[in-house]
RNA sequence: UGGGGUAUCGCCAAGCGGUAAGGCCUCGGUUUUUGGUACCGAUAUUCGGGGGUUCGAAUCCCUCUACCCCAUCCA
């Protein structure tokens, strides 16, 4: 399958790697509240995907965890829409209600450690007691309750003694918590809602951040793979599986960004809205982003994954252009679909010098479509040809028949108009024309050119079918809500004409009619007295887009955006007199002197590897630079080097034994080992080759060997200055001399 | 405003100190009995802004800015 690197592949080749796991599991949880839309295909695409790839193996789990909210029907669009897109989960379909019993004892366990409690407050209270995202919340009054009594609460709660609301459980963690969702998370809640597996089995039911991650351990998930609003909850997720102190392997949560899609609306509430609200006809509309409805429309599997291995896998926030969708699906259609000749919009044409009539052979693919496969057209003096394929007036650059240009019936004949029949309005309602008889397609030797070859169908036997367009739902590119629907979404075509083939033989559900685009008999609605064909998408259209063009000329005013810089905040005073001193008498330039100044930490360290080595700027740099890093990521204090190895390093570093590159890589050594750098750069041989005679050759060597870039180089590209010295550097381990490499490259190259 | 994220072409997106991948869109051109397809070519001297470190920075450091998520007994 196709596939491409990104960071949850990586995560997972390195865990595979490392042996933090034998065997891969994945798995795609979604709640059966609703019908799955092309969101939901992206997670599928990705949890599967990874499962298949890495040998592993992907759940399918329904998250039904409120009861008031789910239902048996959605299940069923879940499952179809995994098959449909050509996965198997492994094993049988899960639930979390499945888990209730398990659950349920782990909440024992955590009430049996003191880590939860029965709360007691009202739901307003509990909402005012989390405090805001800037004020610390406090603890409810009823967090003191014994073990004992809590473990009794919340046994009466299940056995169903308490009504909705009186009591939940809690975790225990801090209300002061800058996370709001570690503040005291609820765990259960009562609900007197059957629920439509376990019935009335239950009355309390486990909340998401409870259920989630024991369900992920249950299942022996390993990579649980979310959407990037649940980054929060990766906290309790962790909490959780930590304070329940579980065996080993669990798993751990990764977050992507979810789908969106242009002139589309993806959360549940607002496809619930377009459905209730009767804009669309049900959650398989054509129109709607549900897989159900991309499936309706006629959309291919295959087109769904491709989208989805298209678009990449990242953490940022974005808005992915239909047109790319709509790219993959004309792209797979083109390969697969045989062309036929509809028209939507017929005008009569009358062949005045054509008796009788023929049968025309005609190939369902292209030519560079490899497929096998043919049908007869009929061909007689009268046909049906597009409306807009004709034009008195033609604009400028017009392909198609007018009075004075000849057109070709696709597979047929040359005809030219010699008569247009208008009705008392003025409007066109038939053509009357000539044919050339040496013209037939395959054997012209009329001699005549033509412009273009349109689609046409014979009078005499040609289907009525209904033909229903599909244009984007919405007006807006980011709609809020129904107040952007787009009014003229469906047009539905009643009495358009295709070949008598299509109905008849049947040679596929889905089509492309020729010059328009591809269509699919609608599976719900068709019927053969009454065909019916989805637009699942137009053809390329380089005329309309010309057309366009030329009529409205868009001059858009490109302002340039200018970034206005906030407000630093100020020194303290002893800040100021450390940058001051650091600044004149030390001369640091100011950002270093700056960043050294405003940490105590930092600049104490400075002060003691500069009482070592009076060498302050390197020791600056190097401290400001490399070691600030290191302090960020081991949470300040647990440093493995002291500002006496700093000092020694940098001492290297002014007797030029060692590189600025090295000293970096050294930095790193030293920071993971705390190894003394004198005795890194001894025991590996880093010392650095500062010999012009001892380059040279190499040099010479990395330029012969690349004659192109060196030509490119010579015409100007500098930026190839920084491959040559890298080559360089990289044969000799890194040891060379940068600084003379550079010289030496430059050199060479003039 | 506390915390957590994110910023690379019109839209996605690689990139992890050494020549700014790729796809979509757009624009040219070639082939074509689909104004389709296919094929060729063009399109970021620059990575949210400003500084710093380095021979060399999209990548490391500082700082500022913008956007997204969190105060459901939803998931």
């Amino acid at each position: 399958m196709i596939e491409s690197k990104n960071f949850l592949r990586t995560i997972v080749e390195e865990d595979l790697k490392s042996g933090k796991y034998k065997e891969i599991v994945t798995r795609f949880p979604p709640e059966p509240n609703g019908f799955p839309h092309i969101g939901h295909a992206k997670s599928i695409f990705i949890n599967f995907g990874i499962a298949d790839d890495y040998g592993g193996h992907c759940h399918l789990r329904m998250d039904d965890t409120n009861p008031t909210k789910e239902d048996t029907k959605y299940v069923e669009a879940l499952k179809d829409a995994v098959k449909w897109l050509g996965y198997e989960w492994d094993g049988s379909v899960r639930f979390t209600s499945d888990y209730f019993p398990k659950l349920y004892d782990y909440a024992i366990e955590l009430i049996k450690m003191g880590r939860a409690y029965v709360d007691s407050l009202t739901e307003d209270e509990i909402s005012e007691y989390r405090g805001s995202v800037t004020e610390h919340g406090r603890r409810s009054r009823y967090a003191d309750r014994s073990v004992e009594e809590n473990l009794d609460l919340f046994m009466r709660m299940k056995k169903g003694e308490f009504a909705e609301g009186e009591h939940v459980l809690r975790a225990k963690i801090d209300m002061s918590a800058p996370n709001m969702k570690m503040r005291d998370p609820l765990l259960y809640r009562i609900r007197d809602t059957d629920h439509f597996r376990t019935g009335d089995e239950w009355s309390i039911y486990p909340m998401y951040d409870f259920a989630h991650c024991l369900s992920d351990y249950i299942e022996e998930v390993t990579h649980s793979i979310c959407t990037l609003e649940f980054e929060n909850n990766r906290d309790i997720y962790n909490w959780v599986l930590d304070t329940l102190s579980l065996k080993s392997p669990r798993p751990y949560q990764y977050e992507f960004a979810r789908l969106n899609i242009n002139y589309a609306v993806m959360s549940k509430r607002k496809l619930l809205e377009l459905i209730e609200g009767g804009y669309v006809s049900g959650w398989d509309d054509p129109r709607l982003p549900t897989i159900a409805g991309y499936r309706r429309k006629g959309y291919t599997p295959e087109s769904i994954l491709t989208f989805c291995d298209q678009i990449g896998i990242a953490k940022a926030n974005s808005v992915v252009d239909v047109s790319q969708l709509e790219f993959c699906i004309r792209d797979d259609l083109n390969k697969k679909v045989p062309r036929v000749l509809c028209v939507l919009n017929p005008l009569k044409v009358t062949i005045e010098n054509y008796e009788g009539s023929e049968e025309i052979d005609a190939p369902y693919y292209p030519h560079d479509v490899p497929k096998e496969g043919s049908r007869k057209l009929s061909f007689s003096r009268e046909i049906y040809i597009e409306r807009e394929d004709f034009e008195e007036n033609p604009p400028k650059g017009y392909y198609r028949l007018t009075l004075e240009q000849p057109v070709r019936l696709r597979h047929g004949y040359i005809i030219a108009c010699k008569e247009v029949i208008k009705d008392a309005n003025g409007n066109i309602t038939e053509l009357k024309a000539e044919y050339y008889p040496d013209s037939k397609s395959g054997c012209d030797t009329s001699g005549i050119k033509v412009k273009s070859a349109i689609q046409w169908v014979s009078a005499a036997d040609a289907k009525v079918i209904e033909v229903r367009v599909y244009d984007r739902l919405f007006v807006a590119e980011f709609p809020e809500g129904v107040e952007d629907v787009n009014p003229n979404s469906l047009k539905v075509i009643k009495n358009a004409l295709i070949e008598p083939a299509v109905v008849i033989q049947k040679p596929d559900v889905r089509f492309q009619f020729e010059r328009e685009g591809y269509f699919y008999a609608d599976p719900v609605d068709y019927s053969d007295e009454k065909p019916i064909f989805n637009k699942i998408v137009g053809l390329k259209d380089s005329w309309d887009k010309k057309k366009k063009k030329t009529t409205d000329k868009r001059a858009k005013p490109q302002e340039r955006k200018v970034q206005i810089d906030g407000e630093v905040a100020p020194m303290t005073s002893e800040q100021q007199t450390l940058f001051d001193k650091y600044t004149t008498e030390l001369k640091l330039n100011s950002e270093v002197a700056n960043t050294l100044a405003r940490d105590a930490y930092l600049s104490e360290f400075y002060e003691k590897a500069l009482s070592l080595l009076k060498s302050p700027v390197n020791l600056a740099n190097m401290i400001v630079n490399e070691v600030l890093r290191e302090i960020k990521e081991r949470h300040s204090t647990k440093l493995r080097f002291t500002p006496g190895q700093i000092a020694e390093l940098v001492k290297m570093l002014d007797e030029e034994k060692i590189s600025s590159k090295i000293a970096k890589q050294l930095f790193e050594e030293m920071a993971k080992s705390g190894e003394n750098p004198v005795k890194i750069v001894k025991e590996k041989g880093l010392i650095q080759i500062s010999d012009p005679a001892q380059i040279a050759p190499i040099i010479d060597e990395v330029i012969a060997k690349n004659p192109h870039n060196v030509a490119k180089f010579k015409a100007g590209n500098r930026k190839l200055l920084g491959f040559f010295v890298g080559q360089t550097l990289k044969a000799t381990g890194g040891r060379a001399n940068p600084k003379i490499v550079n010289d030496l490259v430059v050199k060479k190259l003039q």
